[in-house]
RNA sequence: GGCCCGUUCGUCUAAGGGCUAGGACACCACCCUUUCACGGUGGUGAUACGAGUUCGAAUCUCGUACGGGCUACCA
């Protein structure tokens, strides 16, 4: 049995952007296929834990894109407390069994201290110093003080870290799954802290402790932790752990036009970043999400699959349990992905063709209802949907589309009749109300049929009638096909619309 | 600066030593359609550079360049 873990933490601004939900969406696609377990921990540290709601925020999104997890987080069950701010004591247990077994140490070193130590050494060759075997017989720590002095700075209650004493000079390496294996010399890893001065964790020390405990066997995790897996390697061997660690995954990262996707880019170049839309409770700024700009949940999961993974063929059109089933994560790449806003909409365009309009009509109304178009009658209004779908790049273009079904247009695209218009046309529209007042039959066909033969009748070509037609209609030169427009609309409210137009027009 | 990761059309990518380097998005043209789309046909467009290995390199090796990430008591 493989369980694999998913991590994610809302940054101290919230919202739950594209690599985030790749990521989990790597890990569910993986334990689908293995058929294993797909958890998440939740990391709400000091820094996060300010924002209300993101917890509940993070599982809407996650529902949205129908991935669930299958042990509810905010419950617990067999592994959990899975919130970080609830485990704290565990962490302390390991830190200090690290202390007690020479892999870490207390540092007493202040802040200021800290940033005197960073200030002084720093170089134009070294702009960054780091706390590392170098450093830290120079600093305030258990290794530089004597045991008494150590024992009363803790009992006094000084303030202190524990960090890891990283060996100076040994050779790591690790296979990753895709990028195969990855070589590190400790030489240039710092003594990260583990337990920081409020007690917490840092992620290096939780997420070795949670995955160990969790019984995780599977981590993917952005490349950005690329750089710190060798201090997760030391602690997995340094806690003894070492047969257990998991199989890790590092995602390559998808790009905005400069860099890393950021919130900034969704601003500035008009796009989305995040599954939904996100509120940030301090600033009170709104950062619109894929499902309010009209994105389809399979047409999301789709295209963030296929950024930076494909199955080998020219498919590219996935339903979630294809991808279950293709998916494989020795096919992901390893380079960057930049995020593509053109191509993310024609996937949309594709699932909106692809899916029947009665999966997304619900959302589709909620869009109406908002703009103040309230449907009564659902089988007219499936019929509409289907008539126009195919012209819909986003769920809120329905209404583009199709609005004028339901309120007659209050004003015409008068320059694109004008021009052309002549007695001959009125007439002929004053007559075609005669003869469509006589018949019985009301369908698309026959409509444009006796449109047609009329237009004859009077000499006049029907391809020059038609755009009027249309735009009496619906008011300018957009909709489905116009016969079709009548045959929805209806006899009587054809005709009104022809005659309301027709004195617009004079 | 150091370390790590990466580099095939503008973008996402296929091709794992052997065809004219294939597909998709976007763009352009034509056809269909007297709206807009959909659909169809075609087109522009790429192996970062330099060495090496080889009968043969996008593919393997090395160097260079470029891009990205990390370098916090953030994740």
């Amino acid at each position: 049995m493989k369980r694999v873990r998913v991590r994610f933490a809302p940054s101290p601004t919230g919202g739950l952007h594209l690599g985030g939900i790749r990521t989990v969406l790597y890990n569910y696609l993986f334990a689908r296929q293995h058929n294993g377990d797909f958890v998440l921990r939740i990391e709400d540290t000091d820094q996060t834990r300010y924002v209300s709601g993101a917890e509940e925020y993070i599982f809407d999104c996650l529902a949205w894109c129908g991935l669930k997890p299958d042990e509810s987080p905010l419950i617990g069950g067999e592994y959990g407390p899975y919130r970080q701010s609830e485990r704290k004591e565990i962490y302390r247990k390991y830190a200090e069994q690290l202390v007690a077994d020479g892999f870490a140490y207390y540092a007493f070193d202040t802040p200021e201290e800290l940033e005197k130590m960073r200030h002084d050494l720093k170089t134009e060759q070294n702009p960054s110093p780091q706390y590392d075997h170098r450093i830290r017989s120079k600093m305030k720590n258990s290794l530089t003080l004597d045991e008494v002095e150590v024992k009363k700075l803790l009992d006094g209650g000084t303030r202190y870290v524990i960090r890891i004493k990283v060996p100076e000079n040994e050779d790591l390496s690790f296979d990753d799954m895709i990028r195969g294996e990855v070589h590190f010399n400790t030489s240039i890893v710092d003594d990260k802290v583990l337990l920081k001065g409020d007690g917490m964790p840092t992620y290096h020390l939780a997420v070795v402790v949670d995955d160990y405990l969790m019984k995780i066997s599977h981590a993917f995790r952005g490349e950005e932790w690329l750089p710190s897996a060798p201090v997760h390697v030391l602690l997995w061997k340094y806690l003894g752990w070492q047969k257990h660690m998991p199989q890790w995954a590092h995602l390559p990262l998808i790009l905005g036009p400069n860099g890393k996707l950021s919130k900034r880019d969704a601003l500035k170049y008009g796009f989305p970043v995040f599954a939904m839309n996100w509120t940030d409770p301090k600033t009170g700024e709104l950062t619109e999400g894929f499902r309010e700009k009209g994105f389809l949940p399979e047409a999301f999961v789709n295209f963030l699959a296929l950024l930076g993974w494909n199955d080998g063929t020219e498919q590219e059109i996935f339903a979630v349990e294809e991808l279950i089933q293709k998916f494989s994560i020795e096919r992901v790449h390893s380079g960057g992905a930049k995020f593509d806003y053109e191509k993310a909409k024609w996937f949309n365009h594709e699932w909106i063709k692809l899916l029947p309009v009665a999966s997304y009509q619900s959302q589709v109304k909620e869009i109406f209802a908002q703009r103040g178009i309230m449907i009564s009658d659902e089988r007219d209004f499936l019929k509409i949907l289907a008539l126009v779908s195919e012209r819909c790049t986003f769920l809120t273009d329905f209404y583009d589309q199709s609005h004028f079904f339901f309120r007659a247009p209050l004003q015409y695209d008068l320059n694109a009749v004008k021009p052309k218009w002549n007695e001959g046309k009125k007439r002929f529209f004053e007559s075609f109300i005669e003869e469509i007042r006589a018949t019985d039959i009301w369908e698309s066909a026959f409509i444009e049929d006796g449109f047609k033969k009329l237009a004859m009748m009077q000499d006049i070509k029907p391809g020059e009638l038609q755009l009027p037609f249309r735009i009496m209609l619906v008011g300018g030169k957009f909709g489905p096909p116009v016969f079709d427009i009548a045959t929805v609309l209806g006899k009587e409210e054809t005709i009104e619309r022809i005659q309301q137009a027709l004195a617009a027009f004079a």
